[in-house]
DNA sequence: GGGGGAAGGACCA
DNA sequence: TTCCTGGTCCTTCCCCC
């Protein structure tokens, strides 16, 4: 390995170069890593890669003692399984697809020089001074590549040239590569702007009838017309071609058959392919490199081979697959790694054929999945399926800035952030329900704090407001020192399928989205007020549509919202909105709620608690989860409106703090853990999250874990906490940016300074009396040992655990 | 032991 | 002086049934 020629570099293997690109051969590996050395040697990065080196070295020994321990028999078996597995992979190779691999030349880069031709004698690189993207082949001559900061590059290369990027050119090339690879696959799979997986199978099999008219291409006429900006570019086309890959194995079709005027494809998988890059390289004056293979595994392999504007294939026959992978350094196969090709190295392990000697050890030294992966490689199998339109899991959005050690600055860029990645995932159309906030420090550590909500998010303020919460934790555990930033970055994941999507939020948002979005945290709050008396309104409206005929999906939204409205308000003071739905009498147990059985489904207008719980009674001891009950009066178009019962993070608090169970019992845990999610609602967005109807848990889990939500303990309790918040932000805002308001509970005078500790205060004296006087009030039907409450309270408790979870973290961090 | 979330890391272009 | 960005997948840990 490079790294080793270099005196005390033995854990340098990160650093140096890395000559696994093509055109890095034949270098002077060690003037090259000497400089490197010299250059990063003492810079934070450096430390950190360092110290990255040390771990993947005790990963290493760790795995040798492993290996120490590992006994004759045990090898025997695992040998048996590895034969076992084998046998039936083979039985299963597929050899009949034709899989193309087909990546751009130095694409950046020749897109730059092919537009600014005196580039093309200088040795360059597109990028910054602090990353290239990537080099021409001039420059990596000098050991100048892809993923080098630009700092270094120019001490490898004094006289080198950096462009900057410009993504919309390469993307306008992408767009014309594409067009041409789905003529010859549709479904193609593109990986990145420059590459891309196609399964040509269909159309070799259609090619073989295709008179030789289809399989001619002109050397002029194939270019496109509306590039009359690049006209001086083109003409020097054929100059380009041998000065920026000269030792290029070429088989530049349009250089070959350079005196001819047209040229004639045969109907072979190689001659496709020849036709394609030749294609390519007429319209865009571009290069490209291609493998052919029987599966995806290999055609990338394969595309490297002949790099650049080459191809190779490897035809279809065991035989020869396996021959080809003999010599194949392990290092060339995608997906493994530096760290992998470290770990196998240490187990004499540098190319495939040792890997499939090794397999029996392997197997019992890595995970399933890892040495199944090695299996595949050994016996040079991949994918045959290019999977279309796979569907994004995560999307995110991060920035490397310069030392930012100021909170308000971060939580500024955390809005922007924010900002940004919303406007993507509106773009989309996607909505996600974990957001992770990635942070890297000055001394290049990693830090990645995740939160689940309970529904999809897509909004600037719904984003936010969990990456504030994450952040605010962040910046606490080190106070009062100040957080050290250099990256900060935003994801969204857990994407909602399109069926989950539909009915609720979507309408509920779509309510509350008719508002523009105020900035500052006041007037956010105000304005959440605003928008939440608004729909209040909307839903009185909607209800009244809704206990006469009308029963649409949208009846549904509105009954769920309806729902969010009575649980956040009809337990404290602003009563006004509630009453219209809720009968607010004197006696305790008679209020009536417009409620769902989380057993049946069933919503039921005007119940009071002890019915409702007398119902869900019934319901589970006759388990009869689909029947309808008989025992309230339920009208039949409301049993149509509960496809989504509404579920509130102060929900599983409430829950928490269940006097009935003995595990549930921290009053003050659950007090803070409502400080994060309720400042959320700041946006005023409905933050109230939903069970949702997921169709995993509908389908495997049992039918009462999906939607319980023992309400006398739960709804009404959470209203508390979502609601006085929100009474807490009207005084506030009232109040305009006053330093001190008064709780709403117990009256005394508290400093807004920070909005969330007042809201901590809050909530605290709500858990503390008003939960104590809604217990006292409102006591459970049945005792806490009956069976059949017990267990809708343990799996409503479940439902929430992971929340809990993430709840208790955060707690543990404030504490 | 399995499921699921969180956190971190490997790897890719 | 200066070491990216955006994505996927895997592993490990933890908690709960």
């Amino acid at each position: 390995m490079a790294s080793h020629h270099q005196g005390g570099a033995d854990l340098l293997s990160r650093i140096a170069l890395n000559d696994n690109k093509a055109g890095m051969e034949g270098l002077d590996r060690d003037k090259i890593n000497k400089i490197i050395l010299e250059t990063s040697k003492g810079s934070k990065f450096y430390e950190n890669e360092l110290k990255k080196e040390q771990q993947v070295n005790q990963r290493i020994e760790k795995m040798m003692e492993q290996k120490a321990r590992i006994t004759k028999e045990q090898l025997k078996q695992a040998q048996a399984e590895v034969d076992k597995l084998t046998c039936e992979l083979e039985r299963s190779r597929e050899l009949g697809r034709v899989i193309v691999h087909v990546d751009m030349d130095a694409f950046y880069a020749a897109v730059e020089m092919r537009d600014c031709p005196e580039l093309k004698d200088k040795p360059m690189a597109v990028g910054s001074m602090s990353m290239l993207s990537t080099s021409n082949y001039h420059a990596r001559r000098f050991g100048v590549r892809a993923a080098m900061p630009g700092f270094i590059a120019k001490k490898l290369c004094p006289n080198l040239v950096i462009v900057p990027t410009n993504f919309d050119k390469y993307r306008a090339v992408s767009a014309q590569v594409r067009e041409i690879f789905s003529e010859y696959d549709p479904h193609f799979m593109p990986m990145s702007l420059d590459e891309a997986y196609l399964d040509i199978t269909e159309h070799l099999e259609q090619r073989k009838h295709w008179p030789e008219t289809m399989r001619t291409y002109h050397i002029c006429d194939a270019k496109t017309g509306n590039d009359a900006d690049r006209s001086a570019a083109e003409s020097e086309r054929d100059e380009l071609s041998p000065v920026l890959f000269e030792d290029s194995p070429s088989s530049s079709p349009s250089l070959s058959g350079a005196d001819g005027k047209a040229e004639v494809f045969g109907t072979s998988a190689e001659e496709a392919v020849r036709e394609m890059r030749f294609r390519i390289e007429q319209k865009t004056s571009l290069t490209a490199s291609a493998g052919i293979a029987p599966n995806m595994m290999l055609a990338k392999v394969c595309s490297d081979k002949n790099k650049p504007n080459g191809q190779y294939r490897i035809p279809p026959e065991r035989q020869v697959v396996m021959e080809f992978m003999k010599d194949l350094p392990v290092r060339k196969v995608s997906g493994v790694g530096k760290v992998t090709e470290k770990m196998l190295a240490a187990l004499g392990i540098v190319n495939c054929d040792q890997l499939s000697q090794q397999m029996a050890l392997l197997s019992l030294l890595f995970s399933g999945t890892s040495w199944h992966n090695f299996l595949h490689i050994s016996l040079g199998l991949g994918s045959t399926c290019i999977e279309r339109d796979s569907e994004r899991k995560s999307m995110s959005t991060e920035r490397t800035f310069g030392e930012m050690s100021d909170a308000e600055e971060q939580y500024s860029l955390c809005r922007d952030l924010c900002h940004d990645l919303a406007q993507d995932l509106q773009r989309e159309g996607l909505k996600g329900k974990t957001v992770t906030l990635k942070l890297k420090n000055v001394k290049f550590e990693v830090k990645t704090r995740a939160f689940t909500l309970q529904y999809a998010v897509c909004t600037e303020e719904e984003i936010f407001a969990a990456a504030k919460d994450l952040l605010k934790v962040e910046i606490d555990s080190v106070s009062p020192q100040p957080l050290k930033l250099r990256l900060m970055g935003v994801r969204v994941s857990g994407f909602i399928s399109a069926e989950d999507k539909k009915p609720l939020q979507r309408s509920i948002m779509g309510f509350l989205q008719k508002d523009g979005s105020d900035s500052g945290s006041f007037t956010q709050c105000a304005g959440s007020v605003l928008k939440l008396k608004r729909l209040q309104q909307q839903q009185r409206e909607q209800m009244s549509v809704m206990a006469g005929t009308d029963t649409t999906n949208n009846s549904a939204d509105a009954a769920a919202a309806t729902q969010i409205d009575l649980s956040t308000t009809n337990n404290l003071s602003d009563t006004t909105s509630a009453k219209s739905l809720s009968n607010t009498n004197s006696g305790t147990d008679t209020t009536c709620y417009f409620l769902t059985c989380p057993v049946c489904n069933t919503e039921m207008k005007d119940v009071n608690l002890t019915a409702f719980n007398n119902h869900i009674d019934e319901c589970l001891k006759g388990s009869a989860v689909d029947n309808e009950p008989t025992h309230l009066d339920v009208p039949k178009e409301q049993k149509e409106l509960n496809s989504k019962p509404p579920a509130s993070s102060s929900e599983s608090r409430a829950l928490k703090s269940s006097s009935h169970d003995p595990s549930c019992n921290e009053e003050k845990p659950s007090t803070s853990i409502s400080v994060p999610l309720v400042e959320t609602d700041e946006d005023g967005d409905f933050k109230t999250p939903f069970f949702s109807h997921r169709t995993k848990i509908n389908g495997k889990r049992s039918v009462i874990s999906k939607k319980k939500m023992p309400v006398c303990e739960s709804s009404s309790k959470a209203s508390l906490t979502t609601t006085h918040n929100l009474e807490a932000v009207t005084e506030m805002s009232s109040d305009s940016k006053g330093s001190s308001l008064t709780c709403p509970v117990c009256s005394q005078p508290q400093s807004t300074d920070d909005l969330t500790l007042f809201n901590r205060h809050v909530d605290m004296c709500l858990n503390q009396e008003v939960l104590l006087e809604f217990r006292e009030s409102h006591p459970p039907v049945g005792h806490s040992d009956e069976p059949a409450l017990k267990s809708v309270r343990g799996q409503c408790k479940n439902k929430n655990n992971n929340q809990q979870q993430q709840q208790k973290r955060i707690i543990n961090t404030l504490v």
